[in-house]
RNA sequence: GGGCGAGUAGCUCAGUUGGUUAGAGCGCCUGCCUUACACGCAGGAUGUCGGGGGUUCGAGUCCCUCCUCGCUCACCA
């Protein structure tokens, strides 16, 4: 509940808001940080899978804004092309009309409408997961200032030659009405049909003909051809002769071409130049005709150069209505000679799933083989590093293989493409301001009707949410390149490495030095989360239940680098769990801390003197340390230290999985499990000691909360604000600009007491561990003697807190091992050689006990047999390092000692 | 078909250059409403680290091979 109210204090106190003049690339004195959002469909709403992307990025933007970088996260939206489009289009239908009834303009103007009306809900909604973005940078694909860039993109590719006009077979959407580029026309596995199609030859009436092989039967009315190859016995005296193409009943030639591959289905090809991207190669070698025999929307008909070769029963027939058809029409005639199940991957459209039509036409593409080549280097040399590593080599392949980029789109929706043709003069100007007369002949000149692919403006994201085309702008300078990218792995072709590109080609520097891919949010049978498919989680209902924090905890400490996020839909409290115990546990601490230690100001630790500390004192400043190490650790470094990745940097970092699990395990199992419960005595006491655990334990408190903020930004902030503060300190006025935590270097005396506290926990632990064991009443009253030759003081000195936390009266022998008790007694052995015993005085079975004592002295023997045999055997203490040998020597020696006990107290207990 | 990845406790996953008795969360078992927390506390059980072979003194970790699932690219009609 306390959420909302916080997020708008952050708004309003704007640290979110990041500053030009304090980056040091602009005469401040910080280091930016900067991350681009990936911009979220205009008309999308949230689901698990932004909730995972944006908690990620807010997780590394919010680490460095406490790190003291200028840190600014750009939100952002992309119009989306043919998705919003296809919304707009229903509502139309829906509404009884459609988009060529509106005409351009108004469909234009009724979509704009529609986005500004209810589209960016998605950024709102960003809000309520604790997003920290500099909402007054909120940048629009299709905003003025983005589309002069996009213009301005274009024209300058097109000056550098890099954009062309090109006519072939393109993906065609039938349903979409517009072209798609490769990656937009996604490989689907089908099982289909391959039929087998006798073609007779020129001439002979009767005979068996030539037999080729097709999935797609309905293309053959586009037939010029029948190929094969030129060195292919079987067919080499047909070559230059000619065959009858059923149906139509024309005669085509029969050509000779490598691309045949003699050993597939029957050797022989039809070749359809207009239908098919191999077949129009084909064609262009031989200089064959390129009919169109199918509408925009997939029926048969008689289209360009086509003349009569579909038949009147087949016009307007859908293609796959035509397919049956011309099947049984050959099967018929006899001229099916068989149909075998096919095993194949057909393209479908990547947004509506139509599975898509080669087909000639006129398209704009951008030539990408010069653009990959720095992008592709970028790589190689270190000064953009992708993780998971694995994703590399992807992205290298697909780069080097790159083919050129299909820009226009036949749509309403998008920036109109910046050409005006002269139809007059038959040229055509490309232009960064609209054009209304022709240069030459000053006649009028029409706009090219189609809008750019959605992907030509978000991959300029980097440099126009920034200030692009204005190399100089204040944005640029302070902000550019940024850091890092964070995304799904499905985008790294459509948009990653396209923005790597950009920024070579606009900026000649990367757009950023660091990639890392995110898993995928899936239900529990692995199914990808999808609202359509019934099995989303909509975060908000998270958010609304258990709160944001638990929400982001769950996510990212569920996560590993690159690993898919498993939730279960029908079970959210199961699903959450993690973070909700936790965020839970960490406000009952908050609440344990405040009741207990005041709103009074605490002292400073820093002038607490070291004889001042006790034991678990020195021990939680020591965990501390090595938490906030491991957390920077997992963190890694935020940017390369010179441009470029050194090898030993490259792959490491950015583990938020176990930063998450470094900090948990420091607050619940360190904090909350015994340096609370190891001052509950100290502070009631009101005296001097009191003050030094009111200042320790609120002081590990406080660094708790740093070091969890970014992850739980909303929690940690509510109880910090509450927290009482050290005298004399300057403390920030929100957490969220706190500053990170530091770790010291342990001296060796804060070692040793580290491992002195252990020992002490370990003798609690035997308490606790006799007292299950034995089945002892809480309620029970037991006594326990520690027998430490070594470290009697130590225990001394502590009886009284291992006493209370293992419930127990405690007294220690000093003399060490003395006489075996005579009466029956439970003796747990401490790893720093004392024992610790608890007579049982007829509370317990006997038996029961020696059973349990012969089972440990029997595994002892045999793991005790193993590490002898490990050290006799010569390999071993010759080849393996000196510290490793040593280690295992000692660790034999001390298994010796507990042998021999183990087997005393077996021979006094039991009597054998 | 090419490339890549994964297979570790009932479930979801960690396990950094080969080196103590392989870990966490959830679940499970036992006992506890111990004055912050039962969304909790204490104690506990559970693993032929996918199969097989190899390298090594030593392999979850390196190599080979097989099996099973993914991902990705692809013009075999």
């Amino acid at each position: 509940s306390a959420e909302r109210a916080i997020y708008e204090r952050w708004i309003d106190a704007g640290i979110f808001t990041a500053d030009e003049k304090r980056s040091n690339t602009n005469g401040g004195d910080r280091e930016p940080f900067v991350i681009v959002m990936p911009p979220p469909n205009v008309t999308a709403v949230l689901h698990m899978g932004h909730g995972l992307n944006n908690t990620v990025q807010d997780v590394i933007v919010r680490w460095r804004r406490m790190k003291g970088d200028e840190t600014l996260w750009i939100p952002g939206l992309d119009h989306a092309g043919i998705a919003t489009q296809n919304i707009i289009e229903k509502q139309l239908a829906a509404e009884g009309t459609s988009k060529s009834a509106l005409g351009r303009e108004a469909f234009v103007e009724r979509t704009a409408d529609f986005v500004e009306r209810t589209g960016g809900e998605i950024l709102q909604q960003l809000k309520a997961i604790g997003a920290s973005c500099d909402w007054n940078r909120t940048a629009y694909t299709l905003s003025p200032a983005l589309s002069l860039a996009v213009r301005e993109a274009f024209v300058q590719l097109h000056e550098r030659g890099l954009i062309y006009r090109g006519h072939r077979v393109i993906h065609w959407c039938p349903r979409c009405l517009t072209s798609l580029s490769d990656e937009e026309a996604q490989h689907e596995d089908e099982s289909g049909q391959l039929y087998h199609i006798s073609y007779p030859l020129a001439g002979a009436t009767e005979g068996p003909g030539l037999t080729v092989a097709t999935t797609r039967p309905e293309t053959m009315l586009g037939d010029v051809a029948l190929a094969v190859h030129p060195d292919d016995a079987r067919y080499t005296s047909l070559i230059g002769k000619s065959a009858i193409l059923p149906i139509s009943n024309i005669q085509i030639p029969i050509i000779a071409d490598e691309y045949v591959d003699p050993t597939f289905g029957t050797g022989v090809v039809k070749i359809t130049p207009a239908h098919d991207p191999n077949d129009f190669e084909v064609g262009l070698r031989h200089k064959l005709p390129m009919p169109v025999v199918m509408t925009p929307e997939g029926a048969m008909t008689n289209g360009a150069d086509a003349e009569a070769r579909v038949p009147a029963d087949l016009i307007g027939v859908d293609r796959f209505e035509a397919r049956r058809k011309i099947v049984a029409q050959l099967e018929a005639s006899r001229r099916l000679v068989k149909v075998e199940p096919h095993q194949h991957a057909v393209r479908h459209c990547y947004r509506c799933d139509t599975v898509v039509e080669p087909r000639l036409s006129d398209q704009w593409f951008v030539r990408m083989e010069p653009l990959a080549k720095p992008a592709l280097e970028a790589v190689r040399d270190g000064s953009i590093r992708i993780l998971p590593e694995r994703w590399e080599a992807v992205y290298i392949n697909w780069l080097e293989n790159i083919r050129d980029w299909n820009i226009s789109r036949q749509l309403w929706w998008g920036h109109r493409i910046p050409v005006w043709y002269c139809d007059r003069c038959a040229t055509h100007v490309v232009s960064r301001t609209d054009v209304s007369a022709c240069e030459k002949c000053r006649g009028p000149v029409r706009q090219d009707e189609d809008v750019l692919d959605t992907w030509f403006s978000s991959w300029l994201f980097p440099l126009t949410t920034l200030g692009w085309p204005d190399r100089s702008s204040a944005g640029l300078v302070a902000f550019y390149p940024t850091d890092d990218l964070i995304t799904a792995p499905e985008i790294l072709f459509f948009w990653v490495s396209r923005m790597i590109m950009a920024g070579y080609a606009f900026m000649d520097a990367p757009p950023f030095h660091t990639v890392y891919l995110h898993g995928t949010v899936r239900d529990t049978d692995h199914v990808k989360m999808s609202k359509s498919l019934g099995n989303g989680i909509d975060p908000l209902d998270v958010v609304n239940t258990y709160g944001a924090d638990a929400l982001r905890y769950t996510v990212i400490a569920g996560m590993g680098m690159g690993a898919d996020l498993i939730l279960d839909h029908r079970d959210l409290e199961k699903s959450f769990a993690p973070g909700r115990n936790f965020a839970t546990k960490l406000w009952n601490i908050g609440r344990f801390l405040l009741a207990n230690v005041g709103a009074a100001p605490v002292r400073s630790v820093d002038e607490l003197t070291s004889d001042e500390l006790t034991l678990p004192d020195r021990w939680i400043l020591g965990r501390l340390s090595a938490s906030v190490t491991e957390c920077d650790a997992a963190l890694g470094p935020p940017r390369p230290s010179n441009g470029r990745w050194r090898r030993e940097e490259r792959y490491a970092g950015l583990r938020l999985n176990e930063y998450a699990e470094s900090a948990r395990r420091f607050v619940w199992n360190d904090i909350a499990d015994w340096y609370l419960e190891s001052t509950k005595g100290r502070i009631a006491g009101g005296n001097a000691d009191g003050e030094v655990a009111r200042a320790i334990l609120t002081h590990a408190f406080d660094h708790s909360l740093r070091l969890l903020h970014p992850i739980m930004p909303f929690i940690t902030e509510t109880l910090w604000q509450r927290l009482p503060t050290p005298v004399a300190s300057a403390r920030a006025e929100f957490l969220a600009v706190a500053e990170w935590p530091r770790a010291l270097p342990a001296s060796a005396a804060e070692l040793e007491s580290m491992a002195h506290f252990d020992i002490v926990r370990e003798a609690v632990t035997a308490l606790r561990q006799i007292r299950s064991d034995y089945a002892i009443a809480p309620g029970k009253p037991i006594d326990a003697v520690i027998r430490s030759p070594r470290n009697a003081s130590l225990f001394q000195n502590h009886a009284g807190l291992i006493g209370r936390l293992g419930r127990a009266r405690v007294s220690v022998d000093a003399a060490g091992a003395g006489p075996q008790a005579v009466d029956a007694a439970a003796h747990v052995l401490i790893s720093d050689g004392s024992e610790l015993v608890v007579p049982l005085g007829g509370v317990v079975d006997l038996s029961k006990e020696c059973g349990k004592l012969r089972t440990e002295l029997e595994q002892l023997e045999i793991q005790l047999h193993s590490l002898s045999a490990r050290l006799r055997n010569e390999g071993f203490t010759s080849r393996a390092p000196a510290s490793v040998v040593e280690a295992e020597r000692k660790k034999e020696e001390e298994w010796r000692r507990r042998r021999e006990h183990l087997a005393d107290k077996v021979k006094a207990l039991c009597g054998d």
